[in-house]
DNA sequence: ATATTAGGTTCGTATTGCGAACTTAATGGG
DNA sequence: CCCATTAAGTTCGCAATACGAACCTAATAT
């Protein structure tokens, strides 16, 4: 009960608030890719899979850890996807246990079909804003994924 | 292959690399979420309930829309939230058909310690950005999440 | 009064997720 | 070099998640 998070927000950390919208955003992003992952048959986790292998090549265990899950999870998730066709495992050249993943040609064309979708879907959230708020936000956010990799 | 989105990026639609740039970091703030919520057993899509359950008191159908769900999924995780304690029901006043769902104080406990336990995770990620574009990331987004539910 | 619609639940089945146990490859003494 | 330990992945068994189909009850429409 109570004013929640107002009273709360103004006193003490600065970043509280900070957390607490990058949370909430991240709700309603989810949402909305959610619902477009749907329609392709694919669930959230598999969707944040094949957006990992948008650029990267990665190992099994690089790939769970990227998601917060257990190896075991990926395991299945990777089978699945590699019977749909989506994805394809090859020996690692350097390490001989370990195991490269990364995205076929059909997994290619789908995730370029779902940006555009996703786009769309979060066009309305996005034009909310002013084009110079979205010309920021974008700046920062890019910033702030960018300096998370050194 | 080719330069990806850098080149895209600067020709066409304004809003294409922010609507990248909300997912990506969706998808960071999701790892970090996940791995907190699976400390105290609970699943991403939990979490996402209980979030939305912390300011409101929606009923199943509402409750399945914000998360881009369907009613039979939301029956089950509510099913199970309630036999652990951290939510309830109770029928709606107006609408007869209808179920309220809200926390028990235990899950609004349970709430807060995730919340700290957010701040904590994310502020590594925060922090990488100097506090002027902090305060200012934290602005753009609450204003657009406000400006959505209008 | 009856038909239709809307809100929820139940059931069956596939997917997701993890702990435990296992296989194989790399690494570290001795 | 040999053996112990560690690291990368997989398989198995089980619980949670997710959805289509079918159902029940309350609200709405005709």
């Amino acid at each position: 009960m109570m004013k929640k998070q107002i009273s709360i927000k103004q006193a003490s950390m600065p970043d509280e608030g900070l957390a607490d919208a990058l949370t909430a955003t991240s709700f309603v992003t989810m949402a909305v890719i959610n619902r477009i992952a749907a329609e392709h048959g694919l669930s959230l986790s598999l969707i944040r899979v094949l957006g990992i292998l948008w650029d990267r090549r990665p190992r099994m265990a690089e790939l769970a850890d990227y998601l917060g899950l257990e190896k075991q999870t990926m395991s299945g998730l990777i089978t699945r996807a590699e019977k749909r066709g989506l994805v394809a495992r090859a020996p690692n050249a350097e390490d001989g246990r370990a195991t490269d993943v990364f995205l076929t040609s059909e997994g290619y064309e789908l995730m370029k079909q779902l940006r555009v979708q996703g786009q769309q879907a979060l066009a309305p959230l996005i034009e909310q804003l002013p084009a110079s708020d979205q010309q920021l936000l974008q700046e920062i956010l890019q910033r702030m994924l960018e300096a998370r990799k050194g």
